[in-house]
DNA sequence: GCCAACGTTGGC
DNA sequence: GCCAACGTTGGC
């Protein structure tokens, strides 16, 4: 299969672009995804070398921070068999585990690209982050939205 | 802190 | 299988 490109969203208190840059080999767990729609992107189709837009959510500057690498494939998520993290599914049984992560290799970090500055662009209208409503914290990004993301605006 | 939008749960 | 109630996400 050809590269494909995602955007994921991450809250910067929690793990920003900058703490992705600062862990060994740039590398990053990528824990807490409970949706079944982001796990099954994952399971299913993202591959290791895959394009990543890192996104910065729930923060005061909401917008695309980086770039980075799917860098693995999917293994289950340990947090969701540990009381004390605020991932943890009683739910979910250690013969069964119900939701996976999979390793991201951050490789660069870039000029802020805000959500407004997104919104503005009419190229850019249909992607999934912003339709109107969306949460899902994995979506699937065009090679044309990629192109123009990571092209023209990164180098503005 | 508010709240719109959406996903999940569980009774029936 | 329906759907009301509830919980969560995430921008503002």
């Amino acid at each position: 299969m050809t590269t494909q490109y995602w955007l994921m969203k991450s809250e910067p208190n929690e793990c920003s672009i900058d703490d992705a840059l600062a862990a060994p080999k740039h590398t990053v767990p990528w824990t807490g995804v409970r949706n079944y729609q982001a796990r099954n992107f994952m399971r299913d189709a993202m591959q290791v070398g895959d394009g990543v837009l890192f996104y910065h959510s729930s923060c005061p500057e909401p917008g695309i921070a980086g770039l980075a690498q799917v860098a693995s494939t999917t293994r289950p998520d340990p947090t969701q068999f540990d009381p004390k993290s605020p991932y943890f599914d009683p739910a979910s049984k250690p013969d069964a585990p119900r939701w996976l992560l999979l390793d991201v290799k951050a490789t660069r970090k870039k000029r802020l690209i805000g959500l407004p500055e997104l919104r503005a662009i009419p190229a850019l209208a249909d992607m999934i982050l912003l339709k109107r409503g969306n949460r899902l914290s994995i979506t699937p990004v065009s090679a044309e939205h990629w192109k123009l993301i990571t092209g023209e605006l990164m180098s503005r």
